[in-house]
DNA sequence: CGGATCGTTGAGTTGTATCAAGACGGGTGG
DNA sequence: CCACCCGTCTTGATACAACTCAACGATCCG
């Protein structure tokens, strides 16, 4: 158990950010029944008009939410970290409308949706605050609109970077600002609605400018304000709680 | 009171086409105390950083949920039609995240979170039902991030137009495939991440191509397959349910 | 030591933006 | 009832951001 989350499970720590569970809330939550899962990078977990009756949690590694065109073309509509679960959705929605898989070698457990709901019921303010995390989602899907339809190449892939480097500093996946980033330039074109060749050379730029180190899995930002400047980032949307929108890990913002 | 809606309430339309609801639960929903309000085209209701303590309801006309860049350009995230509750988020996030202005001249109600908070407690379905509302608007945003990040000018307009058809004709606002469409050509292009000269040059493909005549704020859509086709429309993402997703109007339904 | 995946470069093309100006049409006031 | 105005739609000319195609270099790994 880690030291710094005296509950491990990736559900209580997540919760907790937002208010204190009281101990038999705790205890419904620690004793949901999952399925762990092992899973090598690229691989689809569910898939667009799936209709699961169990809905995942991320414990290690990185998801993302995709659709794709008639054309073959891909768009990543999100990126998953630990603790997040991607497709809480289908508990509400009974067929998928996107696919979800690994970007990254990752462990996921999947809780049976009738185990979800039945915990809902019991549980109101949990039942609460797993809504509240899909409109969060939903808030990121809103920027992710305004960075693919009204920002250049540059700003975009800044914006992409900080928001990475706010979200894993979140959940403790962020030293400093230097994170594990396993994405290729491919699934960052997909993501950000560029062609890979056009993201290797705005990288490339932003990399002159000073801003980050981004070499194969390990994005180091060297100059915080000027990359929030160069990405238009205000964290409003993602809705932390205290520090955590400052992308610090949570030992700097205890001494901060 | 309409015919077609044996209950007028929206709300009570909206979740009645979901489940079917006890008296007790129509009755805590039709007894909701709001605040009428009459509102002219091209007005904001709430803006970015606000912090409101009511959510509105849109009894008539358009409005639309959009943020604005530094730079000044808009981009449009979603129009909302009689029916939608555009910033129920707000409920259960503290600071907004966009703004939402009215688009033609708007009817809405304003609902007091408490009094929305306490009927979700009571009514733990009609709770329910509000979170598949916003997970249908988080579908929806998705949708759009496809559009705007993969598909050109004119498939994406197509799109667009397939989509605010079907969404008109499940609430009764088509009559057949026509419908009012009040939005000018801006609009348009700030929804789809497009210049208004962009837009209207490819409208006018559209209208040559022979699938839809749009003037003066009213669609006739001519050939609806074409349409869909051209737009690669899939209404799996909208997550109606039964005959709505053929966009027909609920008389043209019932005599299907 | 292949083979596969990912990153990098160069050259040529194109979809869409920008700028600028005119046409239309509905509303308002004289 | 006409003149004017403002928002919207339309058109033309030009510019550029980003795409495509194609090839080559780096790693990593079995």
């Amino acid at each position: 158990m880690d030291a710094r989350h005296p509950y491990s499970h990736p559900l209580v720590r997540k919760i907790e950010s937002i208010f204190t569970l009281t101990d038999e809330e705790k205890l419904a939550l620690t004793s949901l029944p999952v399925h762990r899962q092992e899973l090598r990078g690229g691989q689809d977990i569910v898939r667009e008009h799936d209709q699961p009756s169990r809905s995942c949690l991320v414990l290690e590694g990185f998801t993302s939410t995709f659709k794709v065109t008639p054309e073959g073309k891909r768009q990543i509509l999100a990126f998953h970290v630990p603790g997040d679960m991607p497709d809480l959705q289908s508990l509400h929605l009974k067929t998928l409308d996107n696919s979800i898989g690994t970007v990254s070698p990752c462990t996921v457990a999947f809780i049976q949706h009738e185990a979800l709901r039945d915990l809902c019921k019991r549980h109101p303010r949990i039942s609460d605050a797993l809504w509240r995390g899909t409109l969060i989602d939903a808030a990121i899907y809103r920027e992710w609109m305004v960075n693919v339809g009204r920002r250049d190449a540059y700003t975009r892939l800044c914006h992409l970077l900080c928001e990475m480097v706010v979200k894993l500093g979140a959940v403790g996946l962020a030293e400093g600002r230097t994170c594990q980033l396993p994405m290729t330039q491919t699934d960052l074109g997909d993501a950000t609605g560029l062609s890979t060749v056009h993201v290797n050379r705005t990288l490339q730029d932003i990399r002159k400018a000073g801003l980050v180190t981004f070499t194969r899995g390990t994005l180091k930002v060297l100059d915080w304000e000027g990359l929030k400047t160069a990405g238009e980032f205000d964290p409003t949307y993602l809705h932390l709680q205290n520090g955590q929108a400052a992308g610090l890990s949570p030992q700097a913002r205890r001494s901060s």
